[in-house]
DNA sequence: CATGAATGAGAGTTCATTCAT
DNA sequence: GATGAATGAACTCTCATTCAT
């Protein structure tokens, strides 16, 4: 592939994703994704064959942003509390974050796609998400930061917790403050009793 | 109407509820409801005139069931922590139910429906599972068998990760045993220490 | 299917014939039946789904009305050797006619169709002929107007040069003397030695 | 044009031919011969705008490879009756040949082509095998081989029966032992009596 | 009320053909 | 010459919705 139709791929993959973030997964229409590109029908055809394909693509494209930001956010924080903190905080945004999120189009994606490799995405994320919490409670146990006494089952419970929020705000009204309250929750339960 | 009307219309109702928990909310068409009611497609018209308006109605009905079944449930128990289990066991039938459930489509239905009254549906359920078990850790605190320091945000905290798990189980994998450790976990947290 | 229906069905299998006598068949479109029909796209789709469909009626309606044509031709006439004319008369019609004739479309729909049941349909037509002419030269035999050894192999004789004539003259110049020569010639060969 | 676009150009008519062998005419796309070549979509308008042209290269092709074919068959038998069982046996190939044969392309093409002059195509094939015949059958005769009254209409009516029989096969079930005994019809039809 | 034929908008998809590189 | 991305026309097929019966 010529380096201009890699540009031009990248190109739709980014203008999708904003498609994806608005309508959700399933809406979509290779025509929706056409007109935001202003390319011509066959143009697309030329690198995707389906919403599918190409949904796909836009979540690899995701995955590696986001791998990125979590390591530059560890780089510059201290302490174990201060990670968990500053993870809390990136959760949140995803949280509350409607407008620019792929959540939406993602859930609807692994509705569909019960059976093919989709689930192993969402499962992938939970378990990168629950492993980087174990590892975090172990090591505030070992500093005195944390005390908690089964890390695994733990980072699990938060993350169902993360999951559950991120849903309801899809679904119902999840105001901040209720976010900040069930964050604050989670604290004091790992926290060492005085 | 018609005590004739009457009758089509919940049957109309209940084979759709059919088609819903098969294909969610967004693929199904008034067609695909035509065809499983073996109904005229001018028919289906005079009773709704979208699948949005009939899957309202599917899920008034549900609602009506549901409730049946949690007082039913809470007649028989004795203790609170048998209600606790018997909720959490009825929770798990639902988190791992697929084939039955309306859950998928109501998520779809919910995830398009983001400005209208369709959110307050969710908020209504969450809002009254949480206060459910408010009063469950409530009563259980008075009589000793928990020890819950705030149950609202305990609650809350339940909620949340019910639903996380929940969702978990329409995009990844939860086997049956993620979702008794999790229950094991969530009440250590509320039993008194020794 | 109403009244109104088969009427609407009849419509169409007759207009397509045309369109399929015109333009023969594999590059007519469900569009050219639509526009030849003065119907809406959906509207066609009730009664065919796909050109194959509608052609393979277009065949049943032909098949009546030639077996009609061949009962009428037959009654009227007289002596073998009348009827043997008679048919050839008819042949040769067949064979010249291209504006009216379903014959190319037929042909390309049988190239198409190798496997399936397309085949039977060209081997029963020829059959058919064969059998008729078998016939006719056993009873002409009898009467003396013919003096034929083999009938059957004769009459595949006979069979498979109407069958040459009728698409050499869709494939080249066949002229009317040429199909009277032939014609001649074959009777030559079966009649009596003076 | 230079020695290479030559040896290009014949490239894609060899390999063109394989298509239309395969697919016949009227389905064959630029498309499918640009895959089956593996050039560029381009790369076959510099030498073929058309199907049209590009199948009428290969016609040409075939016939130069047909010419050769019987010239070198004719130099090694004896007797004109060799050569007739000859020629009888090189067309049996030709009629059961449904791999690797362009007739059906041919048909088809010729059927398209009504008005051009593709109808000389097959015409001068079929007066070239017409003549090849006649030439035959009175040589026969000169040696008493043969005994036939009107070689010209007996050369005709064999032409129209191998047509007939080629025909057949591709739209119908004709098997070797009906070419067969067809041939032995034909044969006893010229042959001297005792 | 109920039916189901009919319409027409719109999505998906494929290719012939062009053209900048 | 050669490439292959790009365009846009054309075709297939499906449904929401209407309406005469």
């Amino acid at each position: 592939m010529s380096d201009k139709s890699v540009q031009k791929k990248k190109y739709i993959v980014e203008t999708a994703r904003k498609v994806f973030a608005t309508k959700g997964f399933k809406t979509v229409t290779m025509k929706d994704v056409v007109e935001a590109c202003d390319i011509s029908r066959g143009g697309l055809y030329i690198y995707f064959d389906s919403t599918e394909s190409l949904f796909e693509e836009v979540l690899k494209n995701e995955l590696l942003k986001s791998d990125t930001d979590v390591e530059t956010g560890a780089e510059t924080a201290i302490t174990n509390s201060d990670i968990l903190t500053l993870f809390f905080r990136q959760q949140k945004k995803d949280i509350l974050n409607n407008r620019d999120s792929l959540i939406i189009a993602m859930y609807e994606y692994c509705f569909m796609t019960k059976t093919t490799g989709a689930k192993t995405l969402m499962d992938k994320e939970v378990y990168a998400a629950s492993s980087f919490l174990e590892k975090l409670l172990k090591a505030g146990n070992s500093t005195g930061e944390f005390d908690v006494e089964d890390p695994k089952k733990t980072a699990r419970n938060m993350v169902y917790v993360l999951e559950g929020l991120k849903l309801l705000n899809r679904t119902g009204d999840i105001s901040e403050k209720m976010i900040d309250d069930e964050f604050v929750f989670l604290l004091q339960g790992i926290l060492p009793a005085k």
